[in-house]
DNA sequence: CACCTGTTATACGCTTGCGTATAGATCAGG
DNA sequence: CCTGATCTATACGCAAGCGTATAACAGGTG
Protein backbone atom coordinates (compact mmCIF):
# COMPACT_ATOMS: atom_id res chain seq x y z
CA UNK A 1 0.00 0.00 0.00
CA UNK A 2 1.17 3.48 -0.33
CA UNK A 3 3.00 5.36 2.39
CA UNK A 4 1.15 8.35 3.46
CA UNK A 5 3.59 11.40 2.60
CA UNK A 6 0.80 13.66 4.28
CA UNK A 7 -1.13 12.23 7.17
CA UNK A 8 -3.94 13.61 8.62
CA UNK A 9 -1.52 15.22 11.35
CA UNK A 10 0.29 17.04 9.48
CA UNK A 11 -3.29 18.92 7.55
CA UNK A 12 -4.46 19.75 10.95
CA UNK A 13 -0.70 20.77 11.98
CA UNK A 14 -0.75 23.43 8.81
CA UNK A 15 -4.37 24.33 9.33
CA UNK A 16 -3.81 25.45 12.92
CA UNK A 17 -0.74 27.37 11.70
CA UNK A 18 -2.83 29.02 8.88
CA UNK A 19 -5.67 29.93 12.04
CA UNK A 20 -3.03 31.15 13.94
CA UNK A 21 -1.65 33.70 11.44
CA UNK A 22 -4.80 34.50 9.41
CA UNK A 23 -8.07 33.10 11.46
CA UNK A 24 -10.63 30.79 10.31
CA UNK A 25 -10.77 32.01 7.15
CA UNK A 26 -7.21 31.72 6.32
CA UNK A 27 -7.44 28.04 6.31
CA UNK A 28 -7.85 27.04 2.46
CA UNK A 29 -7.32 23.20 1.29
CA UNK A 30 -5.17 24.33 -1.48
CA UNK A 31 -3.33 26.64 0.29
CA UNK A 32 -2.35 24.09 3.02
CA UNK A 33 -1.56 21.86 -0.20
CA UNK A 34 0.99 23.91 -1.39
CA UNK A 35 2.62 24.77 1.90
CA UNK A 36 2.73 20.82 2.50
CA UNK A 37 4.39 20.68 -1.15
CA UNK A 38 1.07 18.30 -2.55
CA UNK A 39 -1.98 18.88 -3.79
CA UNK A 40 -5.04 18.90 -2.63
CA UNK A 41 -5.59 15.40 -3.91
CA UNK A 42 -4.88 13.42 -0.79
CA UNK A 43 -7.10 15.83 1.65
CA UNK A 44 -10.39 14.26 1.18
CA UNK A 45 -8.93 10.80 1.51
CA UNK A 46 -8.90 11.64 5.31
CA UNK A 47 -11.41 14.64 5.87
CA UNK A 48 -15.06 15.25 4.28
CA UNK A 49 -14.71 18.43 3.41
CA UNK A 50 -13.46 21.74 4.80
CA UNK A 51 -15.63 21.85 8.41
CA UNK A 52 -14.18 18.31 8.96
CA UNK A 53 -10.95 19.40 8.88
CA UNK A 54 -11.71 22.99 11.34
CA UNK A 55 -13.39 20.16 13.68
CA UNK A 56 -10.04 17.98 13.45
CA UNK A 57 -8.24 21.59 14.01
CA UNK A 58 -10.06 21.96 17.05
CA UNK A 59 -9.99 18.69 18.90
CA UNK A 60 -6.38 18.99 18.80
CA UNK A 61 -5.94 22.56 19.96
CA UNK A 62 -8.43 21.39 22.84
CA UNK A 63 -6.52 18.82 23.98
CA UNK A 64 -3.34 20.25 23.77
CA UNK A 65 -4.29 23.25 25.73
CA UNK A 66 -5.99 21.24 28.73
CA UNK A 67 -5.24 17.67 28.92
CA UNK A 68 -1.37 17.80 27.67
CA UNK A 69 -0.86 20.99 29.71
CA UNK A 70 -2.44 19.95 32.69
CA UNK A 71 -0.75 16.93 32.74
CA UNK A 72 2.65 18.73 32.55
CA UNK A 73 1.65 20.65 35.24
CA UNK A 74 0.30 18.10 37.65
CA UNK A 75 3.68 16.03 37.03
CA UNK A 76 6.08 19.03 38.01
CA UNK A 77 3.89 19.66 40.87
CA UNK A 78 4.38 22.25 43.19
CA UNK A 79 1.96 24.53 44.97
CA UNK A 80 -1.33 25.69 43.38
CA UNK A 81 0.51 29.31 42.49
CA UNK A 82 3.36 27.35 41.20
CA UNK A 83 1.13 25.27 38.96
CA UNK A 84 -1.32 28.77 37.91
CA UNK A 85 2.27 30.04 37.10
CA UNK A 86 3.21 27.29 35.11
CA UNK A 87 0.02 26.88 33.63
CA UNK A 88 -0.27 30.14 32.51
CA UNK A 89 3.29 29.99 30.70
CA UNK A 90 2.24 26.96 29.24
CA UNK A 91 -0.70 28.64 27.62
CA UNK A 92 -0.01 31.83 27.26
CA UNK A 93 4.05 32.07 26.42
CA UNK A 94 4.12 29.63 24.15
CA UNK A 95 4.63 30.63 20.60
CA UNK A 96 2.76 28.10 19.13
CA UNK A 97 -0.93 28.03 21.66
CA UNK A 98 -0.92 31.55 21.74
CA UNK A 99 -1.50 32.70 18.30
CA UNK A 100 -4.01 29.96 18.04
CA UNK A 101 -5.97 30.49 21.96
CA UNK A 102 -6.28 34.22 20.36
CA UNK A 103 -7.47 33.42 16.80
CA UNK A 104 -10.17 30.95 18.15
CA UNK A 105 -11.30 33.20 20.95
CA UNK A 106 -12.10 35.71 17.82
CA UNK A 107 -13.60 32.80 16.09
CA UNK A 108 -15.67 31.43 19.13
CA UNK A 109 -17.47 35.32 18.34
CA UNK A 110 -18.90 34.06 15.25
CA UNK A 111 -19.51 30.34 15.49
CA UNK A 112 -21.84 28.81 18.52
CA UNK A 113 -19.97 25.39 18.46
CA UNK A 114 -16.25 27.37 18.83
CA UNK A 115 -17.42 29.12 21.65
CA UNK A 116 -19.02 26.15 23.68
CA UNK A 117 -15.48 24.57 22.99
CA UNK A 118 -14.03 27.88 24.36
CA UNK A 119 -15.76 27.49 27.28
CA UNK A 120 -15.05 24.19 28.28
CA UNK A 121 -11.57 25.05 28.04
CA UNK A 122 -11.61 28.42 29.47
CA UNK A 123 -13.70 26.62 33.02
CA UNK A 124 -10.78 24.44 33.50
CA UNK A 125 -8.51 27.05 33.50
CA UNK A 126 -10.07 28.89 35.80
CA UNK A 127 -10.47 26.35 37.72
CA UNK A 128 -6.84 26.40 38.21
CA UNK A 129 -6.21 30.46 39.07
CA UNK A 130 -9.34 29.54 41.34
CA UNK A 131 -7.62 27.08 43.48
CA UNK A 132 -4.51 29.01 43.81
CA UNK A 133 -6.34 31.97 44.84
CA UNK A 134 -8.31 30.43 47.29
CA UNK A 135 -4.88 29.06 48.73
CA UNK A 136 -4.43 33.03 50.08
CA UNK A 137 -7.75 34.41 49.50
CA UNK A 138 -11.05 33.72 52.22
CA UNK A 139 -13.74 35.33 50.19
CA UNK A 140 -14.84 33.48 47.58
CA UNK A 141 -16.12 36.39 45.61
CA UNK A 142 -12.99 38.07 45.93
CA UNK A 143 -11.31 34.61 44.39
CA UNK A 144 -13.92 35.00 41.38
CA UNK A 145 -13.25 38.58 40.73
CA UNK A 146 -9.22 38.17 41.01
CA UNK A 147 -9.44 34.84 39.21
CA UNK A 148 -11.42 37.32 36.19
CA UNK A 149 -8.62 39.93 35.92
CA UNK A 150 -5.80 37.17 36.08
CA UNK A 151 -7.38 35.52 32.91
CA UNK A 152 -8.08 38.91 31.14
CA UNK A 153 -4.64 40.64 31.97
CA UNK A 154 -3.19 36.74 30.12
CA UNK A 155 -5.55 37.16 27.07
CA UNK A 156 -6.14 41.05 27.26
CA UNK A 157 -2.58 42.39 27.50
CA UNK A 158 -1.68 40.92 23.69
CA UNK A 159 -4.40 42.88 22.37
CA UNK A 160 -3.61 46.04 23.54
CA UNK A 161 -1.27 48.33 21.56
CA UNK A 162 -0.73 51.08 24.45
CA UNK A 163 2.51 51.68 25.09
CA UNK A 164 3.64 52.62 28.84
CA UNK A 165 5.49 55.86 28.81
CA UNK A 166 8.79 54.65 28.50
CA UNK A 167 8.21 51.09 30.79
CA UNK A 168 8.54 47.48 29.11
CA UNK A 169 5.51 45.41 28.83
CA UNK A 170 7.00 43.36 30.95
CA UNK A 171 7.82 45.13 33.79
CA UNK A 172 4.31 46.65 33.74
CA UNK A 173 3.25 43.05 33.61
CA UNK A 174 4.86 42.42 36.95
CA UNK A 175 3.72 45.17 38.59
CA UNK A 176 0.11 44.03 38.03
CA UNK A 177 0.54 40.51 38.74
CA UNK A 178 2.26 41.58 42.10
CA UNK A 179 -1.30 43.87 42.21
CA UNK A 180 -3.27 40.86 41.17
CA UNK A 181 -1.51 38.41 43.45
CA UNK A 182 -1.13 40.50 46.89
CA UNK A 183 -3.89 40.04 49.00
CA UNK A 184 -3.31 43.11 51.65
CA UNK A 185 -5.26 41.09 54.13
CA UNK A 186 -2.47 38.77 54.49
CA UNK A 187 0.12 41.37 56.28
CA UNK B 1 -27.50 65.12 -10.88
CA UNK B 2 -28.70 62.21 -9.80
CA UNK B 3 -29.31 62.08 -6.51
CA UNK B 4 -27.30 59.37 -4.55
CA UNK B 5 -29.43 57.07 -3.20
CA UNK B 6 -26.41 54.77 -1.12
CA UNK B 7 -23.79 57.64 -0.29
CA UNK B 8 -20.24 56.68 1.11
CA UNK B 9 -21.50 56.89 4.36
CA UNK B 10 -23.40 54.00 3.63
CA UNK B 11 -20.94 51.61 2.49
CA UNK B 12 -18.69 52.46 5.17
CA UNK B 13 -21.35 52.02 7.67
CA UNK B 14 -22.23 48.76 6.05
CA UNK B 15 -18.80 47.95 5.37
CA UNK B 16 -18.12 48.37 9.50
CA UNK B 17 -21.26 46.29 10.85
CA UNK B 18 -20.15 43.29 8.43
CA UNK B 19 -16.66 43.94 10.02
CA UNK B 20 -17.93 43.62 13.60
CA UNK B 21 -20.18 40.65 13.04
CA UNK B 22 -17.69 38.43 10.47
CA UNK B 23 -13.91 40.35 10.57
CA UNK B 24 -12.47 42.39 7.58
CA UNK B 25 -12.75 38.87 5.71
CA UNK B 26 -16.62 39.55 5.47
CA UNK B 27 -16.35 42.87 3.83
CA UNK B 28 -17.33 41.49 0.85
CA UNK B 29 -18.55 44.51 -1.74
CA UNK B 30 -21.34 42.33 -3.43
CA UNK B 31 -22.66 41.43 0.00
CA UNK B 32 -22.38 44.94 0.92
CA UNK B 33 -24.44 46.31 -2.13
CA UNK B 34 -26.74 43.39 -1.67
CA UNK B 35 -27.57 43.89 2.30
CA UNK B 36 -27.91 47.86 0.94
CA UNK B 37 -30.55 46.75 -1.75
CA UNK B 38 -28.69 47.97 -4.98
CA UNK B 39 -25.50 46.55 -6.94
CA UNK B 40 -22.14 47.30 -6.67
CA UNK B 41 -22.26 49.58 -9.43
CA UNK B 42 -22.31 52.88 -7.16
CA UNK B 43 -19.26 51.48 -5.33
CA UNK B 44 -16.73 51.97 -7.60
CA UNK B 45 -17.46 56.03 -8.10
CA UNK B 46 -16.88 56.49 -4.35
CA UNK B 47 -13.79 53.67 -3.61
CA UNK B 48 -11.00 52.96 -5.96
CA UNK B 49 -10.99 49.32 -4.76
CA UNK B 50 -11.50 47.37 -1.60
CA UNK B 51 -8.68 48.45 -0.21
CA UNK B 52 -9.77 52.18 0.10
CA UNK B 53 -13.58 51.00 1.65
CA UNK B 54 -10.92 49.50 4.11
CA UNK B 55 -9.31 52.69 5.08
CA UNK B 56 -12.20 54.63 5.25
CA UNK B 57 -14.08 52.13 7.79
CA UNK B 58 -10.86 52.33 9.72
CA UNK B 59 -11.30 56.11 9.53
CA UNK B 60 -14.45 56.29 10.57
CA UNK B 61 -13.98 54.32 14.00
CA UNK B 62 -10.75 56.19 14.36
CA UNK B 63 -12.91 59.13 14.52
CA UNK B 64 -15.90 57.99 16.48
CA UNK B 65 -13.95 56.24 19.56
CA UNK B 66 -11.60 58.85 20.00
CA UNK B 67 -12.85 62.27 19.16
CA UNK B 68 -16.05 61.45 19.51
CA UNK B 69 -15.97 59.91 22.85
CA UNK B 70 -13.62 62.08 24.18
CA UNK B 71 -15.65 65.12 23.42
CA UNK B 72 -18.44 63.92 25.22
CA UNK B 73 -17.20 62.89 28.00
CA UNK B 74 -15.53 65.96 28.24
CA UNK B 75 -18.55 67.92 27.75
CA UNK B 76 -20.42 66.14 30.33
CA UNK B 77 -17.52 67.12 32.72
CA UNK B 78 -17.08 65.53 36.41
CA UNK B 79 -14.04 64.55 38.20
CA UNK B 80 -11.38 62.16 36.48
CA UNK B 81 -13.12 58.71 38.05
CA UNK B 82 -16.45 59.49 36.58
CA UNK B 83 -14.90 60.70 33.30
CA UNK B 84 -12.81 57.01 32.80
CA UNK B 85 -16.10 55.31 33.83
CA UNK B 86 -17.90 57.06 30.91
CA UNK B 87 -15.41 56.71 28.62
CA UNK B 88 -15.48 52.85 29.12
CA UNK B 89 -19.21 52.71 29.36
CA UNK B 90 -19.42 54.87 25.44
CA UNK B 91 -16.38 52.43 24.31
CA UNK B 92 -17.09 49.20 25.74
CA UNK B 93 -20.65 49.04 26.96
CA UNK B 94 -22.01 50.25 23.15
CA UNK B 95 -23.39 47.82 20.82
CA UNK B 96 -22.26 49.64 17.65
CA UNK B 97 -18.58 50.47 19.00
CA UNK B 98 -17.79 47.47 21.45
CA UNK B 99 -18.07 44.34 18.09
CA UNK B 100 -15.78 46.67 15.86
CA UNK B 101 -13.75 47.84 18.06
CA UNK B 102 -12.65 43.58 18.71
CA UNK B 103 -13.01 43.03 15.35
CA UNK B 104 -10.35 45.84 14.84
CA UNK B 105 -8.15 44.62 17.38
CA UNK B 106 -7.97 40.83 16.06
CA UNK B 107 -7.54 42.68 12.77
CA UNK B 108 -4.35 44.14 14.17
CA UNK B 109 -2.62 41.19 14.88
CA UNK B 110 -2.02 40.76 11.03
CA UNK B 111 -1.89 44.07 9.60
CA UNK B 112 0.76 46.60 11.01
CA UNK B 113 -1.47 49.97 9.29
CA UNK B 114 -4.09 48.68 11.32
CA UNK B 115 -1.85 48.07 14.33
CA UNK B 116 -0.79 51.56 14.27
CA UNK B 117 -4.37 53.18 14.13
CA UNK B 118 -5.02 50.91 17.09
CA UNK B 119 -1.73 52.05 19.14
CA UNK B 120 -2.63 55.44 18.36
CA UNK B 121 -6.65 55.19 20.00
CA UNK B 122 -5.38 52.84 23.08
CA UNK B 123 -3.17 55.42 24.12
CA UNK B 124 -5.70 57.87 24.30
CA UNK B 125 -7.55 55.69 25.93
CA UNK B 126 -4.81 54.48 28.79
CA UNK B 127 -4.32 58.19 28.94
CA UNK B 128 -7.38 58.60 30.66
CA UNK B 129 -6.88 55.86 32.80
CA UNK B 130 -3.75 56.91 34.46
CA UNK B 131 -5.63 60.52 34.79
CA UNK B 132 -8.09 58.82 36.79
CA UNK B 133 -6.10 56.18 39.09
CA UNK B 134 -3.19 59.00 39.68
CA UNK B 135 -5.51 60.91 41.15
CA UNK B 136 -6.04 58.37 44.54
CA UNK B 137 -2.71 56.66 43.90
CA UNK B 138 0.90 58.10 44.28
CA UNK B 139 3.09 55.40 42.76
CA UNK B 140 3.41 56.26 38.53
CA UNK B 141 4.01 52.49 38.40
CA UNK B 142 1.39 51.78 40.21
CA UNK B 143 -0.68 53.98 38.04
CA UNK B 144 0.77 52.41 34.77
CA UNK B 145 -0.39 48.35 36.54
CA UNK B 146 -3.68 49.51 37.19
CA UNK B 147 -4.50 51.22 34.49
CA UNK B 148 -3.12 47.68 32.57
CA UNK B 149 -5.25 45.74 34.84
CA UNK B 150 -8.35 48.12 34.06
CA UNK B 151 -8.02 48.18 30.22
CA UNK B 152 -7.33 44.19 30.23
CA UNK B 153 -10.39 44.01 32.17
CA UNK B 154 -12.48 46.05 30.00
CA UNK B 155 -11.21 44.80 26.61
CA UNK B 156 -11.01 40.53 28.03
CA UNK B 157 -13.70 39.87 29.47
CA UNK B 158 -16.05 40.09 26.24
CA UNK B 159 -13.74 37.32 24.99
CA UNK B 160 -13.21 35.04 28.16
CA UNK B 161 -15.98 32.31 27.82
CA UNK B 162 -15.48 30.67 31.37
CA UNK B 163 -18.78 30.81 33.59
CA UNK B 164 -18.47 31.93 37.41
CA UNK B 165 -20.25 29.37 39.62
CA UNK B 166 -23.26 30.99 39.78
CA UNK B 167 -22.69 34.47 39.98
CA UNK B 168 -23.22 36.67 36.93
CA UNK B 169 -20.35 37.95 35.13
CA UNK B 170 -21.76 41.36 35.96
CA UNK B 171 -21.91 40.83 39.38
CA UNK B 172 -18.11 39.45 39.38
CA UNK B 173 -16.77 42.77 36.74
CA UNK B 174 -18.51 44.96 39.83
CA UNK B 175 -15.80 43.30 42.54
CA UNK B 176 -13.11 43.34 39.60
CA UNK B 177 -13.33 46.64 39.55
CA UNK B 178 -13.75 47.43 43.38
CA UNK B 179 -10.83 45.83 43.99
CA UNK B 180 -8.45 47.60 40.98
CA UNK B 181 -9.98 51.16 41.77
CA UNK B 182 -9.54 50.22 45.63
CA UNK B 183 -6.20 51.96 47.06
CA UNK B 184 -5.43 50.45 50.04
CA UNK B 185 -3.17 52.85 51.09
CA UNK B 186 -6.14 55.41 51.19
CA UNK B 187 -7.61 53.96 54.28
C1' DC C 1 8.19 -9.79 -10.55
C1' DA C 2 3.32 -8.77 -10.61
C1' DC C 3 -0.50 -7.35 -8.00
C1' DC C 4 -3.24 -4.89 -4.92
C1' DT C 5 -4.23 -0.94 -2.21
C1' DG C 6 -3.87 3.44 -0.46
C1' DT C 7 -1.86 7.99 -1.85
C1' DT C 8 -1.26 11.70 -4.99
C1' DA C 9 -1.70 14.55 -9.43
C1' DT C 10 -4.52 16.39 -12.83
C1' DA C 11 -8.57 18.04 -14.82
C1' DC C 12 -13.24 19.48 -14.49
C1' DG C 13 -17.59 22.16 -13.22
C1' DC C 14 -19.30 25.27 -10.04
C1' DT C 15 -19.57 29.35 -7.07
C1' DT C 16 -18.07 33.74 -5.15
C1' DG C 17 -15.85 37.82 -5.53
C1' DC C 18 -12.97 41.61 -7.76
C1' DG C 19 -12.60 45.35 -10.98
C1' DT C 20 -14.07 47.36 -15.65
C1' DA C 21 -17.04 48.87 -19.33
C1' DT C 22 -21.17 50.31 -21.00
C1' DA C 23 -25.82 51.48 -21.19
C1' DG C 24 -29.88 53.07 -18.72
C1' DA C 25 -32.15 55.76 -15.19
C1' DT C 26 -32.93 60.00 -12.49
C1' DC C 27 -33.03 64.54 -11.04
C1' DA C 28 -31.46 69.89 -11.16
C1' DG C 29 -31.09 73.73 -13.96
C1' DG C 30 -31.94 76.18 -18.03
C1' DC D 1 -39.09 69.66 -21.72
C1' DC D 2 -34.56 69.02 -22.78
C1' DT D 3 -29.90 68.54 -21.32
C1' DG D 4 -26.13 67.05 -18.72
C1' DA D 5 -24.08 65.29 -14.72
C1' DT D 6 -24.39 61.65 -11.57
C1' DC D 7 -25.73 57.52 -9.81
C1' DT D 8 -27.06 52.63 -10.83
C1' DA D 9 -27.81 48.03 -13.32
C1' DT D 10 -26.04 44.68 -16.19
C1' DA D 11 -22.64 42.09 -18.36
C1' DC D 12 -17.97 40.71 -18.86
C1' DG D 13 -13.23 38.60 -17.97
C1' DC D 14 -10.48 36.97 -14.48
C1' DA D 15 -8.83 34.53 -10.31
C1' DA D 16 -9.32 31.69 -6.13
C1' DG D 17 -11.33 28.09 -3.95
C1' DC D 18 -14.49 23.93 -3.15
C1' DG D 19 -15.58 19.20 -4.04
C1' DT D 20 -15.53 15.22 -7.55
C1' DA D 21 -13.72 11.98 -10.86
C1' DT D 22 -10.21 9.61 -12.82
C1' DA D 23 -5.72 8.31 -13.87
C1' DA D 24 -0.87 7.78 -12.52
C1' DC D 25 2.10 6.23 -8.92
C1' DA D 26 4.55 3.69 -5.19
C1' DG D 27 5.15 0.13 -1.52
C1' DG D 28 4.25 -3.83 0.70
C1' DT D 29 2.66 -8.80 -0.16
C1' DG D 30 2.49 -13.04 -2.31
Amino acid sequence: MGVARTPRERWVEEGLRALADGGPDAVRIEVLAKRLGVTKGGFYGYFADRDALLEAMLDTWQRECTDEVIEQVEREGGDPRTKARRAGKLTFSDDRLLPIDLAVRDWARRDEAVAERLRRVDNRRMELLREMFGTFCPDPDEVEARSLIAFCVAIGHHSLAADHQGRSRTDVLARAAALVMDCPRDA
